[in-house]
DNA sequence: CACACCTATTCAACTTGTTGAGTAAGGAGC
DNA sequence: GCTCCTTACTCAACAAGTTGAATAGGTGTG
């Protein structure tokens, strides 16, 4: 049911097909919120059964034809319902490569180091887009003059918060490779 | 399939009822793998059945009985085995928190302050307990000496990524809240 | 020119995760 | 002595999320 105001999150800025979404969910709500492409058309389905998005169909001359989804005023209303609702619960976090961390030391510690690693670039890639976009979001305005004067500060705010997890990612991948790197020597 | 990591990479630290991980999940793994009590009642009886883990039950005086589960040595193979495995997939976060500021411009911004500062409030209490933890496993050593000495650093090095991302979560929730506010008056 | 990958979506089957209620006994506070 | 909280679980039903495959034309690489 919170997948929905995910969705509907994102399509505030502006109108998307379902495989839009899918890669990248938008690239700024995908960090803290993730979903399979499966997902994502059953539900934009349900949500234009319900009301809270409208399709249209756009023919491609190369490509297969898509459906952009938009927002309705009934979308944005259920959005706006959300936002005042109290109150969400915890973060929920799932990540696979603590577990292993947590027991690297029943064993040896090389393929966990790999894992580090890999999860390392995946970090330094979404840096290098979550950059990206913030300097198109800023388009030449410091930090301060944005948050003071843009029409939405909730995208920036989420990106912030996106960056720094993203580096600190970074921070601790390399002290928890030094510390393995320390300790199998 | 990797609730059951979680599960064993706990039980590690020795056994545990299903009702001692499903209040905090050792408060450490936790962090970084959420479930609720009928998840992991459900998953511990499935593990039984399969032989990685094996419970004992303790009768008790003034309470219920309980089973206490424990890893067996297919349990540890089985870990391993994890561990050896080649990628985990990247890590999944899904926060209602910033699906709720990503809109927050789109109405009042009062009640999406009142959950960031609820969110701060968990996050507070949070560190407070993830920094009695540290204090036990370091008993009396400094950082240097645990991590250069311990039989096991694993759960000390999740311990750490758990504490810098509720630091930043209050880091993050001041400068929201600030944004927020200068903007609505 | 074969092979793999990209766009764009759909269908079906499955596994996980969530919600709510129920049981049963002890202890704490008013 | 009434109510609520805590320990310790179980059952059932449902919602959400995952996996794998199918379709179908287009683009890019060796």
């Amino acid at each position: 049911m919170t997948l929905r105001n995910a969705v509907m999150a994102t399509l505030l800025e502006g109108e998307a097909s379902g495989y839009d979404l899918a890669k990248g969910f938008n690239a700024s709500v995908a960090n803290f919120w993730t979903a399979t492409p499966q997902q994502l058309y059953r539900e934009l389905d349900r949500m234009e059964r319900e009301g809270l998005v409208t399709a249209r169909v756009v023919r491609q001359d190369r490509r297969p034809d898509k459906r952009l989804f938009s927002l309705t005023d009934a979308g944005h209303d259920a959005l706006r319902a959300h936002l005042a609702a109290p109150i969400t619960r915890p973060t929920a976090i799932r990540d696979g490569l603590l577990v292993k961390v947590q027991c690297a030391d029943i064993a040896d510690p090389t393929p966990v180091q790999a894992d580090i690693t890999a999860h390392m670039d995946w970090s330094r890639d979404k840096l290098a887009r979550y950059e990206r976009l913030r300097e198109r979001l800023l388009a030449g305005r410091t930090e301060d003059e944005f948050l003071a004067g843009a029409d939405r500060v909730g995208p920036y705010l989420t990106l912030l918060r996106g960056i720094a997890f993203e580096e600190e990612n970074l921070r601790w991948g390399e002290l928890a490779l030094r510390v393995l790197a320390a300790r199998s020597s």
